[in-house]
DNA sequence: GAGTGGTCTAGACCACGAG
DNA sequence: TCGTGGTCTAGACCACTCA
């Protein structure tokens, strides 16, 4: 493996043990160089893979920074919940129940977690301007999340990936994502305050921190007239 | 505008004009950075944006070649249409009608024309073992895709980019793709053998040349129950 | 074996930001 | 003004493909 690479892996390491943080500066590059002993384009490199990847920021002039993704928001990025003014609004989030589980197969898997390994389950509710909008199911590896179980939910706040990084020292770096659209089941409809004959649309969620490492896994599914999405690509 | 980035303009622009074209190999870095007297870092660089940007692909030791991206099977991304042996198949494409319009305000929008400029219409059904699953609009401008209008469906084929590439000399590198999920009308259910109440996928595509000029705009719509996407990002 | 891209190095100079 | 990242250059050596 290439020596910009194993740097860049280095570097995504210290990132993911919190040795470099969310929003601080990591050293500049020549001092990177310096102190990995390799010259300056390779450090460079290295710092522009993980740009690209999303997990650095640079700022000309003032240094390269770790980057805090936006997750929180993020299924605005699939459903139109607009607030009555147009403006972008944090949803409300009511945790329904938290207990902890033997995984399944299902979801040892996603997490690559032995079977029966001990998870945490939140189910939770998210609400726009007070309507409930989205229905999740959230799976948590229970050694690295335990701390979440006992925490008040006023504590916890309406998002959770905020939550990790504070009280549980995880942070969420890259997310997979698979949609598909199904009749929702009539529990749904109630909470959601569908009609008759409705759809949802299903995002299955699996959240990776820095060095990739899959830490939670989630279902979230929203009545299907509301969905939008944009792709770009090559 | 830096150097790279200028010479990588000036390559995306030969991609476009057919100096270089699909599956042909450009010239080696080094010549390139002799032909446009920059250093071979610089070129390198320049090429490298290319290849990030899936216009070009470096196959070590062989040579860097002007990709042709796969748009064609590309709504298989979206949809199910798995064959009865799992295997992958080209739909079948019916083409319904087709005609020369003034370019409504929102496709003259889309393709970034003055309004009321002409444009080709085609309306095209793609069936997956003879089964209707898909429903497209295309339009296309006049100026660059007049061939298309007079052309034998026989001699079309099956896919549009190629014809597109063989007859107008028009190459597809870039798409911008929306989705959303609305009713089916009662002209949609009827076509694609739906039942009561049934919901479609809309998805609107803009596709864009080498230089990122906006060249077809289609709207295609199938069975929601059917679609399924998958999302990586940070 | 000849030619290609891939890695790594070294250093000069510029443009931007923050104090 | 100083330190940062951004650009551009130059060249050595390696790894791979293909005839």
């Amino acid at each position: 493996m290439p020596l910009y690479r194993r740097l860049r892996e280095t570097i995504a390491g210290k990132i993911t043990k919190g040795e470099y943080k969310p929003g601080e500066a990591l050293p500049a590059e020549v001092e990177i160089a310096r102190l990995y002993n390799v010259a300056p384009g390779t450090a460079r490199k290295a710092i522009e893979e993980l740009v690209n990847e999303g997990l650095l920021e640079r700022r000309h002039g003032a240094g390269t920074f770790v980057r805090r993704p936006n997750f929180n928001n993020s299924m605005l990025r699939f459903f139109l919940f607009r607030g009555t003014k147009g403006k972008t609004l944090t949803p409300e989030s009511r945790i329904v129940s938290r207990s902890v589980e033997s995984a399944s197969e299902a979801v040892a898997g996603h997490l690559n977690l032995p079977p029966g390994e001990k998870v945490i389950h939140l189910n939770r509710l998210r609400l726009w301007e007070g309507a409930p909008r989205l229905l999740e199911d959230i799976y948590l590896p229970f050694t690295l999340f335990h701390p979440i179980i006992d925490l008040d939910e006023s504590v916890i706040g309406p998002l959770l990936y905020p939550a990790y990084e504070i009280h549980c020292g995880q942070l969420v770096s890259f997310v997979k994502e698979e949609i598909s659209v199904t009749d929702a089941t009539a529990d749904d409809a109630a909470i959601l305050g569908l009609g008759a004959h409705e759809m949802v649309v299903n995002i299955d969620r699996l959240a990776m921190n820095p060095s990739r490492i899959p830490i939670e896994w989630r279902r979230s599914h929203g009545e299907a007239r509301r969905f939008h999405y944009q792709v770009d690509f090559s």
